[in-house]
DNA sequence: GTCCAGGTCGCGC
DNA sequence: GCGCGACATGGA
């Protein structure tokens, strides 16, 4: 079946997922020929299904543009109505179809670089339908190579991903009970996760076990320094990753400084010379809550 | 072999 | 609060 997404303009859906590393991890995948977005999605009652996303048009009314995204929906058996519901959720979470970008575009227009680059509708940064798999890739990617985190994912979900039953070599995400149910041997020797199966396999067990409620944090309207510290209680996550799921929940008013940043500002704004984080941090500061973003397209996405 | 990659933890101070 | 070594993995 095919469902329609409405999302606010300006929009380039081919550029705004491209612009985080999320469409190169699984089960995510960046069709170049279709311009479309793929991915294997396992619903809470246990189908698995295959999505594909494309710009579906524009439908024009009353001067407002709704730019329109078309998902074709791949299963065994029909979807219920409650399926499709919690289809069509995760799908706008993961895209950010209902974010407010409006105040950013603004500060971006005054400032003349920037701008040019947003202009077209960019900003909508790839999150993952949960915030579990957020936190568990972005673990992945701490003191490694993107190489390395692309092969960790991918192996998360090849080896204990559900199949899609049409095409068994498709797999979804693992749950958190799938990742719990391996045990951190596995993860190490197989998965190949190093020091941080301990990290992924502790989180997955207090998800599982209720202890620790990552859905609550997407509709959270804590305080972000509220909500930071409780990202801070997850073990693995620091400073830059913490900071990372902020952005991933839409506050991007905290910078996720790590190597990559530190590289590109240095290069930037210190004609290579030695630099402080503080110093770093400084640099976009008068973003206030922007700055993940004003960093973000600074760096050229 | 050594260093480091989109860091974090646990310790001692 | 800050500094420091350890930590799995794999490539340079």
């Amino acid at each position: 079946m095919k469902i329609q997404l409405a999302s606010a303009t300006p929009y380039d859906f081919a550029q705004s997922v491209q612009d985080y590393g999320w469409i190169g991890l699984a089960p995510c995948l960046w069709l170049e020929n279709g311009q479309m977005l793929r991915r294997v999605e396992r619903l809470t009652s246990g189908n698995v299904i295959l999505i594909h996303i494309a710009p579906g048009g524009e439908e024009r009314g009353s001067g407002l543009e709704t730019a329109l995204l078309e998902a074709q929906l791949d299963a065994g058996e029909p979807l219920t109505a409650t399926e499709e519901e919690e289809i069509i959720a995760k799908l706008r979470w993961m895209l950010r179809l209902d974010e407010d970008l409006s105040s950013f575009y603004e500060r971006a227009q005054a400032s003349d670089g920037l701008w040019t680059e947003v202009r077209t509708g960019r900003g909508r940064l790839l999150r993952s339908p949960t915030l579990f798999e957020d936190v568990v890739k972005t673990i992945c990617t701490t003191n490694t190579t993107w190489r390395q985190t692309k092969g960790m994912v991918q192996r998360l979900v090849d080896y204990l991903g559900s199949s899609y039953p049409q095409d068994p070599d498709l797999k979804a995400f693992p749950a958190p009970e799938q990742i719990e149910a391996a045990g951190i041997e596995f993860l190490q020797k197989e998965i190949r996760l190093g020091y941080r199966s301990a990290y992924v396999h502790q989180l997955a067990q207090e998800v599982v076990s209720g202890e620790r409620d990552l859905t609550r944090l997407k509709e959270s309207d804590l305080p972000t320094p509220e909500l930071k510290k409780e990202l801070l209680t997850i073990k693995g996550v620091g400073e830059y990753a913490a900071n990372t799921l902020l952005m991933a929940l839409g506050r991007y008013g905290e910078l996720a400084l790590d190597s990559e940043m530190r590289a590109f500002v240095k290069e930037k704004y210190f004609d290579g010379q030695q630099v402080t984080d503080a110093e770093i941090l400084a640099v976009y500061d008068e973003w206030d809550q922007w700055r993940y973003l004003a960093y973000w397209f600074d760096a050229g996405a």
